[in-house]
DNA sequence: GACAAGAACGAACGATCGTACTATTCTGCG
DNA sequence: CGCAGAATAGTACGATCGTTCGTTCTTGTC
């Protein structure tokens, strides 16, 4: 049992890695066995179908985000330097081009309009992070660093919508001021939280 | 001459349509061509390759989308007008499901690592709407109606990430709440561009 | 109405897709 | 060692991919 979850694992890994270039359904079984240096009928054994073998890759996603981002948020102090871990995780995630959260924003364009298992999957995650991003804030309202009145679930849209902009203009624009942008915008987000709202 | 321009038409019509569901990868010439009611070599003929296919779709998507968003931002007047009319009109193309703007974003993501003269395309359609987005802003300063040292850049960037967010949690999370975070995120864009910040 | 040009079709190609089935090799336990 | 069972490879399948080629149908011009 051992040899065969190593291969499995090594499978997933690459599989994400891939993802995040192909997309979630450019990636190809013939492909991945190529890139692991296996045969198809081999990878195929593990991965039961490619509907299956892209939801395996997209939990492998969920768990490295998870790890890369909303863990090491998590250990943070409660309240704005916790929402600050978690954008600053975020952005090394999306600089270091780190395929678990590209492959998110990806597959998240490609299963908008295709329903299936993947989508709904997706919806699951997405829905997962806006909570998760709710909820951080949320303990920096109760903290007192944020207003009362300030919206959770508009400021887990608004963080959502930095990042997305952020990897857009990172990655395929190459704009080299793309993570002062998303500095500057995330800082107008905390600031417009903030009680003491003082400008320059 | 006539009839195959009208064909033509059809085909890249129903092309944004198709790529806007499936991605632009994920066209395919066999599929377009069921679509259109033509046979796959009939089809082929009017497109010299998939790559050319592509590019044309594109450019049939870039002038969709500036003919419903871009224009008609362009005839109202200058300064925050003009600003919130670009707004409204690229939130309407979102929730009516017009294909293009669709497109756009799906290829964005879909093509952010694979080289080719698609993404080349791509680089300059959202270089010139970043800049487009910039310059009627920048009319927003002319006009007083905005800070003086308010960054162009810095609010196109946000504004592009404010859709992103809205197209996102519309299309893949079906979020009711989408436009509503979207108009507030958009208000407060406009808030801290303003010279009187006055909040509620 | 004949005829050249353009538009659309049908069939076929090599390649690759996902998926099945059957071997073969490896691995761990007695 | 021997052997069961897991792990991997091999091969083949129907379908579809992008593309090519030759043929038919439509169209506008003299």
């Amino acid at each position: 049992m051992s040899k065969g979850d190593a291969t499995r694992q090594a499978i997933l890994h690459r599989g994400v890695e891939t993802a995040a270039r192909v997309g979630l359904s450019g990636l190809t079984i013939g492909e991945l066995a190529a890139a692991t240096g296996m045969s198809k009928s081999g990878l195929f054994a593990h991965a039961k179908s490619k509907e299956s073998l892209q939801l395996q890759v997209l939990a492998q996603a969920r768990e490295e985000f998870i790890d890369a981002v909303i863990r090491p948020a998590l250990t943070t102090p409660r309240g704005e330097p916790r929402v600050r871990s978690l954008f600053e995780h975020w952005v090394t995630c999306g600089r270091t081009r780190m395929p678990g959260g590209c492959l998110f924003v990806k597959a998240a364009a490609e299963y908008d309009d295709r329903p299936g298992a993947v989508r709904d999957q997706l919806v699951r995650d997405h829905t997962d992070l806006h909570e998760t991003i709710a909820h951080v804030f949320r303990t920096g309202i109760t903290e007192g660093h944020f207003l009362d009145d300030a919206d959770p679930a508009e400021f887990a849209f608004a963080l959502h919508g930095v990042m997305l902009g952020f990897y857009h203009s990172y990655r395929l624009l190459g704009d080299p001021a793309a993570e002062a942008h998303a500095r500057q915008s995330f800082e107008d987000l905390l600031d417009a939280a903030r009680p003491t709202s003082d400008t320059a």
